[in-house]
RNA sequence: GGGGAGGUUCCCGAGUGGUCAAAGGGAACAGACUGUAAAUCUGUCGGCGAAGCCUUCGGAGGUUCGAAUCCUCCCCUCCCCA
């Protein structure tokens, strides 16, 4: 058994802020002395089925809780993503049904053993509707009395909209009510949470006493920054990194982050040793050292993460074949193309092959790409919007630098 | 229930009878450059084989040669009063 004080430090490694440490304490105390592994919740929205590098941090002290004996539960929040988390929202979420919540969570449980111990006996994955299903609307008005409509509306992003007279519907009230009920029913004794979960995971505290149930230790991790450096990562903003993605995608959208977060990255998403970050920041001073290459360094270290540290010399070979030397992927996609009002295969407009390719949305995206130069045909630029290209043969497509498809006769239709 | 302010293209937001497919910013896409899918700069950014035409400014009608702009009704949001 490893010494309490060892547990501690352990733990804290990384959290921004425990509340409170003497209780997280006292707990790990009692469960090393009863034998009874403590809970430690967290909590998914289920309205994005990627986790992402951001995730990941949660994941990975969920995974230490693991390691220490403890029994995690991951709530994937097909009620609350019903309701959407306004934190930090300005707007009001459009609401998911049931079948997207669900067919959304199906994907989490695959993806949460990339990182956590998929052990049964230290991993549960529920979905919140197990219960709030099963409530009956007393018991709904019965939580919805134990808090107030004040106490609700101190937390920051709510007294936003209301001040900026924006919408917040009655349901959206619920939101930390029902993330606070999820802990009373599976007893939580920790909840993990990024900063903005805070507020929601105070609730939780309040939620529990009133039920009579002990509180639990509130854990908050830092928020990671997408890969536009500035909004906090996730799948609706579009600037993620998924942990499933393939790794030439984790090593270019590594590749893409800005320079200012690079030594975050390698702490948050690289999860480098304390010695290591703080290399890469005396790196980053020295104005000898050219940022690209402490960049590469991070994307193969988290394609490394997740993969292999072959697989991430794979991602970065073709990374430089295709963006410093103008070459070609490892694989490329063949897909269909259908062809609307094109006679035969022989000669073939240029605007509907790259429609058709699935490369431009409209023809006037097409025929844009092609004046600004974006497009090349087996290597060679065509700018002309007219011209007529033979698709007897394959050929190679290449839309701006890193889109590319070959199309091969075999896959191509011809309509109308 | 009464009074007031609003709903504009992916997002924010300007526009109050023609010069509006609609300013500006963001996002996105392309090009240049480079140290990289960073930064910066430039261009593009509703649809149509591009000519002109078609569809768009909460919804439905109406006025007008002409409507995002004016009128009527309806839907939705916010504020104040009750």
């Amino acid at each position: 058994m490893i010494p309490i004080s060892e547990q501690m430090d352990l733990l804290r490694a990384g959290t921004l802020e425990i509340i409170k440490e003497a209780e997280l304490e006292e707990k790990l105390a009692r469960a090393g002395k009863e034998g009874r592994p403590l809970v430690v919740k967290q909590g998914f929205d289920p309205s994005a089925p990627d986790l992402h590098l951001g995730h990941a941090i949660g994941l990975r002290k969920l995974r230490q809780f693991q390691d220490l004996g403890h029994r995690v539960v991951v709530i994937i929040g097909d009620y609350t993503g019903m309701v959407g988390d306004p934190s930090e929202r300005s707007d009001t979420r459009p609401r998911l049904t049931h079948e997207q919540v669900l067919a959304n969570a199906a994907t989490y449980n695959e993806q949460l053993r990339k990182i956590v111990d998929p052990d049964p006996a230290k991993l549960e994955v529920v979905m919140n509707g197990a219960w709030f299903s099963r409530m009956s609307f007393a018991d709904v008005m019965d939580l919805a009395g134990k808090y107030t409509v004040a106490r609700i509306l101190e937390r920051d992003d709510f007294t936003a909209r209301f001040k900026g007279e924006l919408p917040i519907s009655i349901h959206e009230l619920f939101y930390p009510l029902m993330q606070g009920y999820d802990s009373v029913e599976i007893r939580a004794d920790v909840e993990l949470g990024a900063t903005e979960q805070k507020f929601n995971c105070l609730v939780a505290r309040e939620i529990q006493k009133a039920y009579g149930v002990e509180p639990e230790v509130v854990m908050l991790l830092p928020v990671l920054e997408g890969t536009d450096g500035v909004k906090r990562m996730s799948k609706s903003t579009g600037n993620y990194i998924g942990i499933s993605e393939a790794p030439r995608e984790i090593y270019g959208k590594t590749m893409s982050v800005p320079d200012e977060i690079i030594a975050r990255y390698f702490e948050l998403a690289a999860c480098v040793s304390d010695e290591e970050a703080a290399e890469v920041r005396r790196e980053l001073a020295d104005p000898a050292v050219n940022p690209r290459d402490l960049k590469r360094r991070l994307a193969r270290a988290i394609v490394a993460l997740y993969y292999s540290e072959d697989e991430a010399r794979g991602a970065e070979e073709e990374f430089d074949r295709i963006f410093a030397k103008g070459g070609l992927p490892d694989e490329i996609p063949e897909p269909e193309v259908v062809l609307a009002g094109q006679g035969d295969l022989s000669s073939v407009w240029i605007v509907a092959v790259v429609k058709g390719a699935g490369l431009a949305a409209s023809n006037g995206e097409a025929r844009r790409l092609i004046q600004q130069g974006g497009l090349r045909v087996d290597g060679e630029v065509v700018r002309d919007v007219d011209y007529a290209l033979s698709l007897e043969e394959p050929r190679l497509i290449q839309a701006g630098k890193r889109r590319f498809v070959r199309i091969v006769p075999a896959n191509v239709r011809l309509e109308g």
